[in-house]
DNA sequence: CTGAACCTTCAGTAATTCCTGAAACTTCAT
DNA sequence: ATGAAGTTTCAGGAATTACTGAAGGTTCAG
C-alpha cells in the first residue's frame, strides 16, 4: 500500500520530529499514520504501508501503548487487532501532557526532593541546594497550574485560551480589588526569589 | 576536581534526564553543573569536573549557546571564557520554552500550515486533512496562549500560577455577565468541533 | 489434535550518535 | 615574528539505538 503524498509528508515529518524529542522514527510515522487514517490499521497495513518489518512495527505499537496513546480494537470476524488514535484531540493533548509529566517532570521532582532534604556539607552544596530549590519550587508551581488547567473541560479550556493574556487582566483587578476590602489575598511568593520565604 | 556527592547526584540525573528528550549526557551534565555552580566556570573545569574530553566540552557549551542557556563572561586577567546560567530561575524558564517551542512547535506549524493549502486529491486525503487542521488548530491555540501568558512579567506569572484554576472560575463569571449584559463576549470556537460534540 | 493466522521476543546486524585525541586556528604577551 | 594559552574542528573509534528475520508463543477453526 503506498501512501498518498499529502499523507506521506505528514507522516515523514512526525518520523524527524519524533527523533527531535525522545521518541523514534518508527513510532513517530506510527502514530501520525494512525492519527490521520479514517479507519483504525492493523499491525500488517502499517508495515506495508510504511515498509517497516512487522516485527518493529509490533515494537512500535508496545511503545505507543506504553504511553497510551493508540487505542486497540477488534473487527467483527477479524482475528487481528486494529489501531487508532482518539478522535477528540483534546483527549490526545492530555494524555501526551500526563505522560510527558510523568516521564519527564516527575522523577526530576522526586530527586531534587531527596536532594532538598541532605544536610549540605559544605558551601558549594548549600549554594547548589538553594539553586535546586529553586529549581523545585518552579517546577512544582507550574506543573500544578498547569494540572488545573488541563483539567478543565474542553469548551472552558478553549475559551480560556482564547482569552490569552486578557486573563491576566482581570487577576490584576480582582488582586486590587482584595487588596482594597482587605479580604485575604491569594499569597504572593517573592517570585524569583530563592527561598521563597 | 571532584563533586561532593549532593552536586553530584544532580548532575547525573541531569545528564539522564538529557538524553530522555533531545540533548545528549554530555550537555545535560554541563548544564546541570553551570546551574547549581556558584561561581561561573571554564572550559577546563568543566572537563575536569565530569571527566569529559576537553573538545566534548567543547561541543556540549557550542550547543548550551546554541539554545541561548548559557552565558559566557570574562574574568578579569584571564583570557579564559567563562560560563554561567542567569541568576533569574524564570529566564532560564522563559528562554527553554522559546527554545523548544522554535524547535519542536513552529516546524510543525509550518508544516501543516502547506499542507492544509493542498487540494485533497481523495477521501483519504480529505480526512488526513480535516485531522491535520484540528491538530493545527490545537497547537497554535495553545502556543499563542501560553506565549502571552510567558510574556507577563514575573511576579504576575506567579501569582497567576498561584491560582491555579482557581482563575477558572473568575472566567465563568465573566462569561455569564457579558452574556447577561450583552456585551460582545469573547469568541467561542466550537471547541474541538468533530470530537466533543 | 493440528495447523493456520496472528502476535511477540530476541539475537544479531545496521545505522546513528557520542566522544576523543590530534591538528589547526586565534589571540595575545614578549 | 614567536610561542604560549586558549579554543574549535574533525576523522575515526566506541557506544548506543534502531531494525530485521527467525524462532517461538497463543488462539482458534476444523
Amino acid at each position: 500500500m503506498n501512501l498518498s503524498p499529502l499523507i506521506q509528508s505528514f507522516v515523514l515529518h512526525f518520523g524527524e520530529m519524533g527523533s527531535r524529542w525522545g521518541i523514534n522514527r518508527t513510532v513517530g510515522q506510527i502514530y501520525a499514520l494512525l492519527y490521520v487514517s479514517e479507519k483504525p490499521l492493523n499491525a500488517d497495513e502499517i508495515a506495508d504501508t510504511l515498509a517497516f518489518s512487522r516485527s518493529n512495527v509490533s515494537m512500535g505499537l508496545k511503545e505507543l501503548s506504553s504511553w497510551q496513546l493508540v487505542r486497540l480494537q477488534h473487527l467483527p470476524n477479524d482475528r487481528r487487532e486494529y489501531f487508532s488514535t482518539p478522535e477528540d484531540i483534546w483527549a490526545i493533548f492530555r494524555t501526551l501532557a500526563d505522560q510527558r509529566r510523568k516521564r519527564e517532570i516527575d522523577p526530576t521532582l522526586t530527586i531534587l526532593r531527596d536532594l532538598l532534604v541532605a544536610i549540605p556539607a559544605n558551601s558549594d552544596e548549600a549554594h547548589a541546594q538553594k539553586r535546586m530549590k529553586e529549581m523545585h519550587d518552579l517546577i512544582e508551581l507550574v506543573t500544578h497550574w498547569f494540572d488545573d488547567i488541563q483539567r478543565l473541560d474542553t469548551s472552558t479550556l478553549v475559551q480560556l485560551m482564547n482569552l490569552g493574556a486578557k486573563a491576566q487582566k482581570l487577576l490584576e483587578f480582582k488582586q486590587k480589588l482584595s487588596l482594597v476590602t482587605g479580604l485575604k489575598r491569594p499569597k504572593v511568593p517573592k517570585a524569583s526569589e530563592p527561598g521563597e520565604a
